[in-house]
DNA sequence: CTATTTGCCTACCGTGTCAATAGGTTTTAT
DNA sequence: ATAAAACCTATTGACACGGTAGGCAAATAG
């Protein structure tokens, strides 16, 4: 499962990327348009800007924006630093487990595969595909 | 994250499938063979008694049986069982929330297009592929 | 018939994460 | 000076995770 932080931090990037001017966006205008408390988003914030994403101006007037063009920022990071890792299994991942099995384990390919295959998805895609609704398929795959 | 439940089912099933033959196979044997605790492991075999993959035969001589050809059992399925819900996000999945910004959410169509390819990835592999080791991709997409 | 092996059942528990909330301090423009 | 904004630390309740413990019921081998 994709946490609140990773799904916010998206939301919250989308936001500034619509929004973003000459002024920086402050929070409480992100947290009333996304309906999210504003006081939750301030963590969430806290680590984007710890991750480089976003840079805060304080005082009156301040609030927040991106570091980069939309187009810079790939999914797959900012749900990594988010959520620490996408990995599915713990053998895999951050600090994976060091497993005495793997030499042998007959569940390990599929796992690999996987976490490629999400891996490739999410770096994939840009907080500007996100902005434009582009999908992955770059056609028409959906149907609504 | 796939918690221990549904990663250890599959090596439940994967173990049974290799050892099956006239006899039920008792818990014990698998519990020694995949180094898990068999008290644990009674835990993840009720349910997968409750989703009828296997079936459990008591006493002296007794133990489990997979009740389907390993061909017809779905990784999908098994994993769907144990984890209650492949979906990433709580917008999707078993009980969706009904989010008042479906409509607007810029987030939903990637999140509907993983499950897609979550889905896709794990319903179209069986336990015979994960006990004879084929790739989903029938082919040299590794490289170790 | 008895001992043993097995599945089956209920209950409990420590730890950690999630999703917030609360209440303040500092910075800056007007 | 005032207001608005970021920034900081701490706390909390609920719940899931990953087990452990102990015993009962069934069935077979001897």
């Amino acid at each position: 499962m994709i946490s609140t932080k990773g799904r916010y931090a998206l939301r919250v990037l989308i936001d500034l990327a619509e929004h973003r001017g000459e002024k920086p966006v402050p929070l409480k205008d992100v947290a009333d348009r996304q309906e999210i408390s504003k006081k939750y988003l301030e963590i969430i914030v806290k680590e984007l800007v710890a991750g480089g994403f976003v840079s805060g101006v304080s005082g009156k007037g301040g609030g927040y924006r991106l570091t980069r063009d939309p187009l810079d920022y790939t999914v797959g990071e900012i749900l990594e630093t988010m959520e620490g890792s996408l990995s599915v299994v713990s053998c895999l991942g951050a600090d994976p487990v060091d497993c005495p099995r793997k030499a042998i384990c007959k569940t390990l390919p599929m796992w690999k595969e996987f976490d490629q295959m999400v891996h490739d998805f999410f770096y994939s895609r840009t907080l500007e595909d996100l902005v434009e609704q582009n999908t992955g398929l770059a056609g028409d795959y959906y149907v609504i």
